[in-house]
DNA sequence: TAATATAATTAACGCGAGTTACTAAACCGC
DNA sequence: GCGGTTTAGTAACTCGCGTTAATTATATTA
């Protein structure tokens, strides 16, 4: 540890004022009046000792810690999923740096009791809480906020009031497969992020069921097939869809991770993407626009999710102006050549996400 | 903001002992006797109270915050080169759970003057840094060193004091040219991931030559070539590889982002991967095993770089123990289709990153 | 039994700031 | 020269916990 650190006394002292003159100047305190030459002595002052609030002892005088925690509730199975983490972890980080903020990161996998995240806030590391993928199991998550704490959910639960912040899955599902409607397929197949226990599924797969529906194609619950997060459930599922009497002519797979497996399974069938069957991903991880052929997809504001969780927080813990509790961002379709159409001709990947 | 925590005098009262036996009991303190009736009465009332201790005012009284900050030093040019952050990330958390320490994360991209991170000390958020990516024009690291902060960097730096973790560049990219050796190349191309001002990429290069030189081959400068971080210089290297009268029948390519770019200019230049040019990657991130062909390349061990960087780092803190202050990581070469010989033969991608 | 050791507990101070309530000095009008 | 107001600045308390040194109760020994 570094020899001593200045306090605010020494530059009290070194600049002949008491600590409070101090305080005041360095905190720009509305209301208080100090003189120019005062406050240019202190700051010099303070300058010269290189001197930093402590931020423990400046908590515990004002009770802000100015951090925000954030929580990534993940299992082990996808872990890949958090391609996104990067993008996302750096919205949050910006806005906080912005906002005079520091971030706590915390996973949260499903430790059994109270989960480690509570501790964040019991000790009052931190201000608030940004919860990733909340488990709607989680029944810390309203105690605490019905205890006061202050949490914003990406992602959202079903019958819950907290705050949260997530992308309009229903509306990107209906983009993609609108889109698939308009390249003249009737017969579209879906194939599921995940369980529909997750709301994120649910939502993709109402966005499917609003395109189909609008376009007044028939609901065939046969076109259905549920994923996993991984690959293989992909493969799996693409198969079963593949040996169907009459298979689908295209396929909305609403995760980018599961399309892989899909693409794979397409394969193995001697089959062609896009002439044989037309798929459109979710997601739009990175590699989307470097597997062959380069995946269309759906592009989530990974950033924009970051830095809009961060921002509600915020606002939360400082409560000048009523806030707006629930924030859908929207999606992208991002076109590239796995769903045919209007993609471009070269099979090589032009089209990497910018940012 | 929650309505009101208890306090340690509200355990002590509940209890009916002072303040002081409650720190006691809750802290373990060795050496001071507690009657195991007294315990139990103080284990029950903070049980009761739901009792935590505050961050701030601990550290404010012992000095330590039981915190350390993880910053990333990237430019934006390879934000996504930390695919690896989610592991990495991990890594540091999962590692500082265990040791009851939390993690504050910054991003620290080039901005002028005292960067964000030296605030993380100053302020003393936490107790030490760990340092992703330093960049070696960085003077702020050397001279927070001095002034006695803890600092560890994940990445190396030439001349320098500090304590790292790293990869085994060197014997990484050793394995990577061995094996091409192994299957029958002679002449073998190189393409960095970055410019030599780079440790990682100088430490590839070296373990390139070694390997050459070993198998009594000719360094020829003429089959290296310099990537950049992204895809597109890994067109245009390989094109230029490619276009020699020459063109190696081998290239290792020390980066798999790049060798994306690589693989492109192969499909390009209509030949065939392996047969007309065998690759082999460096990094395994995670769509390496999907691309076709799923490629060969050597793994980072992203998760535990985090770990043994959290813990060289806490270790460091707790000073009970003289520490080993440099580290190498081993990297593990996965062989898939990229590079002929011993691949497996099915195209789809089976063998997906385990963990 | 007194003398001492040892177990159990606590009073009191310090950590480094924010903040309230108060004072001293300067100014003002009359 | 006196009450009143504004300006500039500070003493003193607080936040919640760790810790040392002192104190009181209980057990052991000569």
């Amino acid at each position: 540890m570094p020899k001593k650190q200045a306090t605010s006394q020494d530059v009290a002292d070194l600049a002949g004022v008491s600590r409070t003159t101090v305080s005041f100047v360095l905190n720009n305190v509305p209301g208080m009046k100090i003189s120019e030459v005062t406050r240019q002595r202190v700051l010099e002052a303070a300058r010269q000792l290189n001197y930093y609030a402590t931020s423990a002892a400046r908590t515990l005088a004002s009770g802000k810690t100015h951090r925000i925690g954030l929580v990534l509730c993940e299992q082990r199975d996808h872990i890949m999923a958090n391609a996104f983490l990067p993008a996302f972890l750096r919205g949050v980080s910006d806005l906080a740096y912005q906002e005079g903020y520091r971030v706590v990161f915390q996973s949260a996998e499903d430790r059994t009791g109270e989960t480690a995240y509570v501790g964040l806030l019991r000790e009052q590391h931190v201000d608030g809480l940004i919860v990733s993928g909340p488990r709607s199991d989680d029944f810390q998550l309203s105690r605490l906020h019905e205890e006061g704490y202050l949490l914003v959910l990406h992602g959202h639960l079903p019958d819950c009031a907290l705050p949260f912040v997530d992308v309009d899955n229903v509306g990107g599902a209906h983009k993609a497969v609108r889109h698939l409607i308009g390249l003249g397929h009737r017969r579209i197949g879906l194939i599921t992020n995940a369980p529909l226990s997750y709301t994120a599924a649910q939502d993709r797969l109402t966005g499917y069921r609003q395109a189909l529906q609008e376009a007044e194609l028939p609901l065939d619950d046969e076109l259905v097939r549920y994923g996993e997060f991984s690959p293989e459930s992909g493969r799996r599922t693409m198969k079963s869809l593949l040996a169907l009497p009459s298979p689908p002519s295209a396929v909305f797979v609403a995760s980018d991770v599961v399309a892989l497996g899909a693409m794979a399974a397409v394969r193995e069938q001697r089959m062609r993407i896009p002439q044989d069957v037309a798929l459109v991903g979710f997601d739009d991880i990175f590699l989307a626009a470097y597997v062959s052929p380069p995946l269309t997809t759906v592009r989530l504001p990974a950033y924009g999710l970051g830095w809009a969780s961060g921002d509600m927080l915020i606002r939360l813990i400082s409560e000048d102006e009523p806030v707006e509790r629930q924030m859908l961002l929207e999606s992208e379709l991002v076109i590239r050549q796995s769903c045919g159409g209007n993609g471009p001709a070269n099979n090589t990947a032009q089209q990497c996400r910018q940012t």
